[in-house]
DNA sequence: GCCTGGATTATC
DNA sequence: ATAATCCAGGCA
């Protein structure tokens, strides 16, 4: 069973929300949806349609799409990045897979999908995967189990440049998940920094 | 054409 | 902290 082409036309939040605990699959691998990310259209300067539609060469044409087809790209030259276009044609969104747990024919490790550029090194998807349908093909989303998962939000990762939107919570994880990519709730599990000796360096920048 | 900088990860 | 490594956008 596959999730039809009618729950990616709706708005990249509402998608983003509604994956986590979805089974990812691939041919014969598949991991548990942990993490995610919305972006939306050309108004959201953290996302690849910000510059517009760019008329069929860009890559980034299959954005401006309808809803349930692959966006796949090549990230600082080195990792790929697994999408899925969201919303009607002309709304230039996508959510953003960001972390999967192991599930089928994949290594019984939490690490193994935990990152994007993991998750389609995990599932052996690349840029030739790159716009297909979802709703067939060896490609798909498939409902997770009841109940439904415990969902945190909080900011995308490594958008800083993105200004307003870069704070925006549009970041969807499995609350407390060990998949997932960066401190997912940690609630109160912090800190109490005190006894710590002097760091005798000062690195405490913080770049992303 | 050339330059810049990423929706990252592993390692120095 | 930074190398690895490729492509799109911006400008000349």
């Amino acid at each position: 069973m596959r999730l039809p082409t009618s729950f990616y036309r709706r708005d990249a939040t509402t998608v983003a929300r509604a994956l986590i605990g979805c089974v990812l699959v691939n041919g014969a691998r598949a991991g548990i949806i942990v993490e995610t990310e919305a972006y939306h259209g050309p108004e959201d300067l953290a996302s690849h349609a910000r510059f517009g539609r760019g008329d069929g060469t860009a890559r980034t044409s299959v954005m401006f799409g309808p809803g349930g087809i692959s966006y796949v790209y090549l990230c600082y030259g080195i990792h790929e990045m697994f999408n899925i276009v969201t919303g009607e044609a002309g709304d230039g969104q996508a959510v953003l897979i960001r972390a999967i747990a192991p599930h089928l024919g994949l290594p019984d490790d939490p690490a193994i999908g935990r990152g994007p550029g993991k998750v389609t090194t995990a599932l052996a998807i690349d840029r030739r995967l790159d716009r297909k349908n979802l709703a067939r093909g060896p490609l798909f989303v498939a409902p997770g189990p009841e109940p439904a998962p415990p969902i945190t939000s909080g900011p995308r990762i490594g958008v800083a440049y993105a200004g307003a939107w870069a704070g925006r919570p549009f970041r969807f994880w499995w609350a407390d998940h060990p998949s997932v990519s960066r401190g997912a709730a940690a609630p109160s599990a912090s800190p109490a920094p005190s006894l710590a000796p002097s760091r005798t360096t000062v690195s405490t920048r913080r770049k992303r």
